[in-house]
DNA sequence: AAAAATATTTAGATTAAACTAAATTTTTAA
DNA sequence: TTAAAAATTTAGTTTAATCTAAATATTTTT
């Protein structure tokens, strides 16, 4: 049985594997967790002892099955209740976070499980990431950056890659959400800016936005 | 804000001092809490300190306005969680007190008040116990235990007094619960055991048990 | 290939929350 | 009203999780 802080440590490693090849870097989880490198150390140490991670010094971490395991427990309820929050308590997709943040520490099988049935097993939370099932296991459908729909070719936006409150409400004062359909209409060669139509209202959005929209062509 | 150490023996505090009179002694809050007495004196410090509680060497605690308000926002939570696994999510009454003992500790002003919006303002949890409101006020009706009931007049269970899930499934078994219509058909004068007439059964119960029975004349 | 910059680890300290064992105070009972 | 029992506190340890500052290793740049 972990801590909550062992557990926010492999979530951590499991977020950061996910983005990018090879092993997790010290100094990554430190920006992620919010600890100095110092701590991190530490704490691959102490995964380590438990064979929770493959750790060499100097050279990061990496997951193993067991450690794995352990972090989609953890992410399948952190998007099992943000799921909840959402459909069933008024929340906002921008106000989630914080609170299945401590939800998802909830020690109890049972509560997991009558959680999803109740929410009739969603496959995705309300950022669009996937939630493992029962046996872990999540659907991951196909998915490309706004930045890579052709000109002209209609999408629906499925999910975003920046989850930060900041980011979500810009998107909502924009209107645009999961299941909005969109089409860029033009690309600006100066810039890299976006034309698009999103739902009824066209509008334009920056690099950078469109960086962070997941679409299905 | 509080520790989820110091949350819980404020709790303790407060319903220990709920069904005594008087300061509350160190020995008490180490049994209710399963910690040794030293250091429950530790924590009674620390909550001096705060204000929480007013604490004198050898004298046990009391708590302030402050500690009485801290813990009934724990207990307002603790009791809403357990209604929503009984009412939701399929947990019966023995079973939701060490998860709601975990999900009391989450800090959300928001996740609570809608939480309560959700289950339609209950006003008290599945062992019967008052939950407080938004306020902290609890709606406490008239109530005597089922050994006080006059023979051969009619009241209505409303809560326990033992929350073991051991009584609970003993309960269960017998056919009562929360609702259930109890009459006295005999009290016997040798060791004090009742026969009583529960719903459409008649049986047979110790002074014990009728001991633990709240109900309502 | 050395120097500089960056990343990582080590050493030592701190805080919260527990514990044990010993000392002290209060309560109960002879 | 003293002696014994029970309750409580103190003193000193332990463990998890963090930190700072200093030392060391790796990577990048000249
Ligand atoms: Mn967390
Ligand atoms: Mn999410
Ligand atoms: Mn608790
Ligand atoms: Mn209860």
């Amino acid at each position: 049985m972990q801590t909550l802080s062992t557990e926010d440590y492999l979530k951590a490693i499991y977020h950061v594997s996910q983005s990018s090849s090879g092993a997790v870097a010290t100094t990554s989880i430190a920006k992620q967790i919010g600890a100095k490198p110092s701590s991190v150390t530490d704490m691959f140490k102490k995964l380590s002892d438990q064979n929770l991670v493959k750790y060499q010094k100097y050279q990061g971490v990496s997951l193993t099955n067991e450690g794995v395991k352990t972090a989609l427990r953890i992410v399948r309820k952190h998007r099992l209740w943000e799921s909840f929050l959402v459909s069933h308590l008024n929340f906002n997709w921008d106000e989630v976070h914080q609170v299945a943040e401590q939800l998802e520490h909830i020690q109890s099988e049972k509560l997991t499980n009558e959680l999803e049935r109740f929410l009739d097993y969603p496959t995705h939370d309300p950022h669009g990431d996937p939630i493992p099932n029962r046996a872990l296991f999540m659907k991951t459908y196909s998915k490309i950056l706004l930045t890579e729909l052709p000109v002209n070719k209609e999408g629906v936006c499925i999910g975003v890659k920046d989850n930060s409150s900041g980011f979500l409400r810009y998107l909502d004062r924009r209107q645009i959400g999961i299941g909005t359909t969109l089409q860029v209409l033009h690309r600006e060669d100066f810039d890299d800016s976006l034309h698009i139509q999103a739902g009824k209202s066209t509008l334009m959005i920056t690099k950078k936005t469109a960086e962070n929209i997941y679409v299905k062509p």
